[in-house]
DNA sequence: AGATAACTGTCAGCGCGCTTACATAGCAGC
DNA sequence: GCTGCTATGTAAGCGCGCTGACAGTTATCT
């Protein structure tokens, strides 16, 4: 008896245009933050003509909750930054469906496919109502051509991603599921609690969620952790890191 | 790490005698070599002018077989790239040892450090006697500063890098060991062969050796691989992908 | 307010992979 | 040859996490 895959209401996507205020000003306020956001500023810090020129080829876009941003299997159409809300990229269905991975304000995400020319391996679903900036395919390749400092810097903002998806491997080879569990509420923490529900916590580990709940309920026994509706609560992080070992 | 995947061309493994000629004409052969290393060349092909750069910044380093290439903790010193050999990538020690990745001809490491002024997160040991092109690290942020196609090219390559690792992740999650192991076979083979003990495989997959040897004795009586000294023969390719499904 | 969907809590049975241990086989050195 | 090291082969016991199921709880919708 399937239980609840929501496999989203799809093509209830609704995606339509921001206006409001000066368009050319809020443009570069956009810009300007996705600068913070992709790669170290350190290394290449954007001229005002970098962030002009990456202004000009920002579009917005806001998507529903619940909704489908981008399609696994399907050819990239560009490059998406989110700037609010979260969205779940996840591979197969059902009791296969595992969560790749759950990116939020500041993440970049179909660059790798494009610059690969590779389909998406996974599907993207808007957990809240979110706004996503879009940077179409050939924008993103032309930016890259003409502005130095973007190319420099999107090199940096994909090895941190690299980065990042090795420590995961490492984080998940030889641990038993209770340090990858503490490992896993450490790193999603958003404001000291993890807006997620079990069975993506579950996905994301690849596990099935009465294991996972056994080991909440033991780490909220603990006092380690509260369990809420939908979302954990952290109570003792350092505790918790240190479980991660 | 980067994926051997395409280096698995036997061309690119018989190029790495390149003796004879002049010092600069043999770098601007270990250059050229790199070129079709790292990246896509499609999108941004080299000119002489970068092969050249490139050329007089490389050096090259022979290293024994069981020798530490470089050690996890410390600050990268440059970028490397395998021409000869094989160097495993390991975290941790002992009975928590994992294997993170075997590196072999025309796979690059240590950029990824470089870039985000990160220490290395595991230890090189050389499996065989090795040969190893190393650009240190201010030469190689001054080609990424001055060579535009270099720069676009390593962009790629860690791109390609970073979807072999989320593929890996995605390998992992949810699976079998046996489907893990088909799937692990598959992608390590080097002409029909996967020249590592078993011990390493399981390394790799964060298993023990002996749940390791049962599937691989399951899989030898069905007739898809022959178990070897040190290695692992694959007799029937293409059932062994199917069973990583 | 009531209906419905989604999430949490829990249990019993079972099988995979871990652990430990030991025996055998291949390989390199003198 | 012999020695020592490393790799492979295998078995018994055990515990973790999977499976499937169901009850209770909280949010969302109309």
């Amino acid at each position: 008896m399937e239980p609840s895959k929501s496999p989203a209401n799809p093509l209830q996507r609704t995606l339509r245009r921001l206006g409001g205020g000066s368009p050319d000003e809020l443009a570069i306020r956009q810009a300007a933050w996705v600068a913070r956001c992709v790669g170290r500023g350190e290394a290449a810090p954007f001229s005002a003509a970098d962030l002009s020129a990456l202004a000009a080829e920002l579009r917005t876009v806001t998507v529903e909750r619940g909704a489908v941003v981008f399609r696994g299997g399907s050819a990239p159409s560009g490059v998406w930054i989110v700037q609010r809300g979260r969205i779940e990229l996840s591979v197969g269905s059902g009791r296969r469906r595992a969560v790749v991975h759950v990116i939020g304000p500041g993440d970049v995400d179909g660059d790798i496919q494009h610059l690969l020319e590779m389909p998406l391996p996974y599907t993207g679903h808007a957990l809240d109502e979110s706004t996503v900036l879009f940077l179409d395919g050939e924008s993103f390749e032309r930016l890259l051509a003409s502005r130095h400092a973007i190319a420099r810097r999107w090199l940096s903002s994909v090895a941190m991603r690299l980065a990042a998806s090795q420590d995961r491997i490492i984080g998940i080879l030889g641990r038993t599921l209770t340090q990858q569990v503490a490992r896993l509420l450490a790193e999603e923490a958003v404001a000291g609690a993890v807006p997620l529900p079990q069975r993506t916590l579950a996905a994301m580990l690849g596990v099935q969620r009465p294991s996972l709940n056994k080991i909440l309920k033991d780490f909220e026994r603990k006092g380690l952790i509260a369990v809420r509706y939908g979302a954990i609560e952290l109570l003792d992080i350092e505790r918790l890191a240190s479980l991660a070992e």
